[in-house]
DNA sequence: TTTACATATTCCCATATGGGTATATGTAAA
DNA sequence: TTTACATATACCCATATGGGAATATGTAAA
């Protein structure tokens, strides 16, 4: 199990937990992430990558897209999106990023994806 | 209230979540946590000033000692040292902190402090 | 009013970090 | 086998960070 140390520094950066927090909801590709966040393409995928290599999330090849998944094994880090969650309404970006979520298809002008049903 | 990033950047530093856990179970001054951590004094002060900064912690002055206490409004740290404090066993270092705390006028040669009741 | 103890702060440095820009790699369609 | 799209990586830089050593400040006792 991570050092809870190496979970926090990982939550402490804004990007990162926005990220961790559309995760906890479904998981998502990078471009999808990219435009529902409205971040440069890079910042996603290298701050993606540090999460992938501490194992709080998982990727997978669908053709020319990668989808990234939470990984459920990590109670602290479960603890943790599950307390924000519940007070989603208290914190005006996560609230916006899952107002957007819901919505994604508005935002995914960037990325000819099209997901029926993951 | 703080914005999380903020909060999981203080929980992201060993030092800090060391004294944020033994905090947690009770007020402490700054000579206790140095014997009990056994940390060079300027780097608990300096981290004590960084908790108490963002409202985590608080601290009162008694004659020569400054007791620093566990602010509890804030839900999300509550919520994580409770976390991590339900699983104590597989938290090395935090579980040894404990011992360490529950014995610690073994480990206060370098205070004189005598506290019969806090 | 010295002296001793407790704590805070300053100064300095090595290192870590996040991000932007550009580019490389991977995949599939034309 | 080009072309286009999706993603990853490399390079560079400004800044933040943590900590050690020394010193300053605060407090009370001698």
């Amino acid at each position: 199990m991570q050092q809870p140390t190496s979970v926090f520094k990982l939550l402490s950066d804004e990007t990162r937990l926005r990220i961790l927090m559309l995760l906890y909801r479904e998981p998502l590709c990078v471009c999808e992430l990219v435009g529902i966040l409205d971040v440069p393409q890079p910042r996603i995928s290298k701050n993606l990558a540090k999460l992938r290599d501490l194992g709080l999330v998982e990727d997978e090849r669908r053709e020319k897209f990668v989808f990234y998944a939470l990984r459920k094994e990590n109670p602290l880090l479960m603890q943790v999106l599950e307390t924000l969650g519940k007070d989603i309404d208290q914190y005006e970006m996560f609230k916006t990023d899952y107002q957007r979520l819901d919505i994604k298809e508005q935002y995914l002008n960037q990325c000819q994806i099209i997901v029926p049903n993951y």
